[in-house]
DNA sequence: TCTGGGGTCCTAGGACCC
DNA sequence: TCTGGGGTCCTAGGACCC
């Protein structure tokens, strides 16, 4: 049934999980968090990461933080806090890479580490080196750690989910039966509600069951993904790790729900405002320039409304894009619907490197805008995201009067850019 | 989980060309 | 203009992940 490949020859994959990984970031810094029900994801207004004890509340992922104060009024709700998750995401890599330079970074507390041969080089068996690191991990970070082995990224994931938190499986040639005997296909990594229907239709509930079909039935009746990871289940190696530690992005998107469904015009122009204005930000951090845009306006029966735009000029400046979407608003915009969220997509990113415009370009007025941003840009850095905005973003500014209260030095004075 | 936000990859099918 | 076959490129939308 598995690939017949002595261990010898198979990759060491480790994957390694953060348990509750905010939540536990919160309780590293205050103590007196431990053993109580704690949900991040207040400034969101649900829930995103729970602690177990949230959990066996019965508090889900997702769930509104309004629902969760009433049915369970004992839980302590924090505002996410992603510089600190972000510092011990950083210092988890760095230990990481004590042991291996082939480390994925898939998530900000998920990764996967290739230790293929190290077991020689640190003179201990897989299984020990791995309670090593994860021994070392949790000693520095004071954070605790799910880890799972395997011959490849299915399988290991598999293996580290299998016993959280703080737990290590190793899945082998000499368990890899029993482990794929209890696993619903559900559960597999890759496979999601809709393709779930589908292998039930063919009487695939468990893993084992898809691993015993033939080759060739599941090249014929599934898409590429499915027989990548059949494959993987078998225990080739199929997923690549991607170790390149340079970060970009294929698209950059930023939307956000009302506070209540409106047809307002011009607030919901505003709040498109909003959303130009973050993923621009974000697209100049990482120098990157869009060459498209998407807009789209969720209506308030979750359909969406959407269009896209390719740009005539690569950019990441707002008001060159807030220009191409006041002269499409009335393609998306209808004023007898409902709207319940704007959001925006930058797509087919490219890196910034000078204008390759056409003759008609303006480069003077370019350069002084490259300025501009880069101005505030740094205020942003410095006195907040709200401390200046464009006048465009103004009539959302329920939103923005709302975010500034909670600032500490709400002395700083709002300016609104015009353009 | 009746629905928050930010991503990636895959594929069918249209446009266009020879 | 009729209309055969085949290739590439691009896009919208689906599915999945954290």
């Amino acid at each position: 049934m598995f690939d017949n490949i002595s261990n010898e020859n198979k990759k060491a994959i480790l994957h390694i999980d953060g348990d509750c990984f905010f939540v536990s970031c919160e309780r590293a810094l205050n103590p007196s968090l431990n053993n109580k029900a704690v949900v991040t994801g207040k400034e969101r207004k649900i829930a995103s990461a729970l602690s177990y004890e949230a959990k066996a509340l019965g508090v889900r992922r997702g769930m509104s933080i309004n629902e969760i104060k009433r049915l369970y009024p004992q839980t302590i709700i924090l505002d996410s806090n992603y510089d600190v998750y972000i510092n011990f995401a950083k210092r988890m890599y760095e230990i990481l890479r004590r042991y291996s330079s082939e480390v994925e970074q898939y998530s900000i507390d998920e990764c996967f580490v290739d230790l293929s041969g190290l077991d020689k080089c640190f003179k201990l068996s897989y299984n020990d080196l791995v309670i090593k690191i994860k021994q070392e991990l949790e000693r520095e970070l004071n954070l605790s750690f799910s880890a799972g082995l395997s011959y490849n990224k299915s399988l290991a994931k598999i293996a580290s989910n299998w016993n959280k938190p703080a737990g290590f499986v190793n899945i082998n040639i000499s368990n890899l039966k029993y482990y794929l005997s209890k696993l619903k296909v559900e559960n597999i990594w890759g496979i999601g509600p809709s393709s779930v229907k589908v292998f039930h239709r063919y009487k695939i509930n468990i893993a084992l069951e898809f691993v015993n079909k033939k080759e060739d039935f599941i090249k014929n009746n599934f898409q590429k993904p499915y027989y990548e990871i059949y494959q993987e289940l078998k225990t080739k190696y199929i997923y690549k790790l991607k170790t390149s530690s340079k970060k970009t992005f294929q698209s950059i998107s930023k939307s956000e729900t009302f506070n209540k469904n409106s047809s307002d015009e011009n607030f919901i122009f505003s709040q498109f405002s909003i959303n130009i204005e973050k993923a621009c930000a974000k697209a100049r951090r990482y120098k990157l320039e869009a060459t498209s845009v998407l807009f789209y306006l969720k209506i308030a029966d979750f359909k969406y409304e959407k269009i896209n735009i390719n740009l005539e000029n690569h950019t990441n400046i707002d008001i060159e894009i807030i220009k191409v979407l006041a002269e499409n608003f009335k393609r998306i915009f209808s004023p007898y619907l409902k709207y319940r969220a704007t959001g925006i997509t930058l797509k087919n990113l490219k890196e910034m490197s000078g204008r390759q415009s056409d003759i008609f370009y303006n480069h003077l007025q370019t350069q002084k805008l490259n300025n501009l941003y880069f101005a505030c840009d740094k205020i942003h850095k410095n006195y907040g995201n709200n401390s200046i905005y464009l006048a465009s973003s103004m009539n959302s500014g329920v939103d923005y009067k709302l975010m500034n209260k909670d600032k500490k030095n709400n002395s700083i004075p709002y300016i609104a850019l015009v353009d």
